[in-house]
DNA sequence: CTGTTAGCGCATTCAA
DNA sequence: TTGAATGCGCTAACAG
């Protein structure tokens, strides 16, 4: 807590407060830092002109004499030689970046796409650059923008939030665009369809077999393509078991408010279980909409004296890693979001590497995998 | 699943071959792409040289004429201009962007400690680029040498793994680090400090409080420092209690390894569970390392028939934003992971932002939040 | 206040 | 196979 004042960034944020810090060695007086050894040290130090060095170090495939690549990778090895990106970047103008936005990183679904975006993008010596846009628009087009800037020409959204003129501008640019979990099409893009009805219909399936035929959903706002397709599914297979399944058996959250820490579809859940128990019907499983939504049901539920599954049966979509760490585990239809991120990452890696200028637009349709653990119980009636 | 030889990327990983895709129109030609316009275009259109066209697209607060910034601006719009930053950077030797290692992007811990990084990151605009290490050391050093590379020079790791000789390369390339979680020091960089002692303190209290008189403490590997430490606070405060506590009460899982999806805590829990069971004592609470791990406890006790907490208290550290979610809620002593990079991130902005070449060793010091929920129980004997 | 000039570090023509 | 020369887009001296 000393000297609070003599920090120039702002201290205001409530938090800080609390946080003892101390300045250890404030004179230590830091190495003069030489500019990194450049192209121009290397070739000078080989004795060689920059073009040779530089065709060398790029790994440019270009011709050069054995002896001089000898001399060239000893002098870089010695200078330390780090070569400069930005530089290489801007002269050639092509980037071994991809960006990827994605609404939060506190949703382990996103987590698993950037995993799968990662393995492709490595393989291929991409780095990825990830940016949250917490769902505001506004920050996804900062996002957009800020990748065009930094001449990134490879972007993947999952989960858009609208069809911004930013993105229109972006693919202008000669930005190559992939869409995962996007309410729309766009010309030239790479984007990503979920087989919805076929995963209601497993979970469905699967309630049906165990025995359940008052069924209720719950989900969030409907303002998500998926989460619509999800409903027309889940109604679909329920009707075709010649149930009945009609609007008051679906209970849609009001709330769409994003919470501080990002999970609010955890809290969704809890106020749908407030809406849940309005209703008069005797259900004996329950739909939601994802897995976190799933985690508040549970909680509320149980707070209520109400136990999963022995009370309510509970089967959900998505099939986050800690799915299986909640009790009871949950029961879900798995969303393949690992596969997303590798295929659309591959596709577009293949669509910057195809120097011609015809674009090709390619979907990849994925399907839901049952997944069963203990959330949803037999019952006989 | 049509043409799949025609993709050049290698197609060899498993799960792509489950995957239908289509083509949709290959044939769309792409609307050619002129190249970005620049200052000099902007330059020329306003009728002013391209310094003048700099100074007032830089926001360089360098004088201009109302009338002369009014005409460049205006061609700005016109052209849709949008600034090269590459070109920035390389010219003007200062990036806006800050490297975030984390060694993965599964435990929310990490994530919440980059959500305070991004807050206070956008408010100075900067950028920040987050690159998961796996808590592989190759993956860190490469990642260091790409920051190097794209003249990143500020630079956030998170539980760094080891003190390589890449970090210090970095320094001496003048990038400015700060190190949350280290297992050790480093001249010339920001680090936190967490009282861990003061919160196992917090944890015992309470378990002591709450009739608790037989405790276990559950714990990975001890091979991080805050591992030790927080074994060493549980083991003083116990004994301070006058009540015994031995190396029988420790149980510490054997597996370090990192199973894919990144949760390994979870599994170390269950098999944690494994261990204690072969332990013949009666204990009433169990302290576990982390939240993670906790998860992994209570389910594989819950699938021996024990229930926390009726049958078993449970206690452990972070406050994962998960830990309200699992059934029952953990009680837990919260590590204030959004502070930790809120603040060193402060600080590290205001390093760079100091031109002389001191550099200011400071440490930031944490305490422990102690949050109950509903995982122990009071107990009389 | 404005413009001219130089050059950040590199890849890539073109000529030898 | 090598080297000299050019310029990617921008900022920062410097001179007016």
């Amino acid at each position: 807590m000393i000297n609070i004042e003599k920090f120039s960034f702002e201290l205001t944020l409530p938090f800080l407060n609390d946080i003892v810090w101390t300045v250890l060695s404030v004179e230590a007086e830091m190495k003069k830092t030489d500019r990194a050894s450049t192209l121009k040290n290397v070739a000078a130090m080989a004795g060689v002109s920059l073009s040779t060095a530089s065709r060398v170090l790029s790994n440019s495939g270009y011709p050069v004499s054995d002896l001089l690549k000898g001399r060239i990778l000893e002098a870089a090895d010695k200078l330390n030689y780090t070569p400069n990106i930005l530089a290489r970047t801007l002269r050639s103008n092509t980037s071994h970046i991809i960006g990827v936005i994605v609404p939060t990183l506190q949703n382990p679904f996103f987590n698993q796409v950037i995993l799968g975006i990662e393995s492709i993008a490595n393989k291929h010596d991409y780095e990825i650059m990830i940016f949250s846009s917490h769902r505001n628009i506004e920050q996804e087009r900062k996002h957009i923008n800020s990748l065009i800037q930094n001449r990134v020409m490879a972007l993947i959204i999952i989960s858009i939030d609208t069809e911004s003129t930013t993105l229109k501008k972006y693919i202008d640019y000669g930005g190559k665009v992939a869409l995962i979990e996007s309410n729309f099409r766009l010309n030239h893009t790479i984007i990503t369809e979920t087989d919805y009805l076929g995963a209601a219909q497993l979970a469905v399936d699967y309630l049906i077999e165990k025995g359940h035929r008052k069924i209720a959903f719950l989900t969030a706002p409907l303002t998500k393509t998926y989460r619509r397709s999800i409903l027309v599914g889940v109604e679909e297979a329920i009707k075709e078991y010649g149930i009945p399944f009609t609007e008051k058996d679906i209970f849609i959250a009001t709330n769409e408010t994003e919470s501080e820490t990002g999970v609010y579809e955890f809290f969704l859940g809890r106020q749908l279980v407030d809406l849940f128990f309005q209703s008069k019907a005797n259900y004996t499983a329950i739909i939601a909409i994802n897995d976190l939504t799933a985690f508040g049901i549970i909680q509320a539920l149980n707070q209520r004296g109400v136990s999963v599954p022995q009370d309510i049966s509970l089967i959900s979509f998505d099939n986050i890693i800690y799915s299986e760490m909640v009790s009871p585990a949950l029961t879900t239809v798995e969303l393949p979001s690992r596969s997303m991120g590798a295929s659309v990452c591959s596709m577009l890696l293949d669509s910057i590497s195809n120097t011609n200028d015809k674009l090709t637009d390619v979907i990849f349709r994925f399907e839901g995998r049952f997944v069963e653990r203990e959330s949803v119980r037999k019952i006989s009636r």
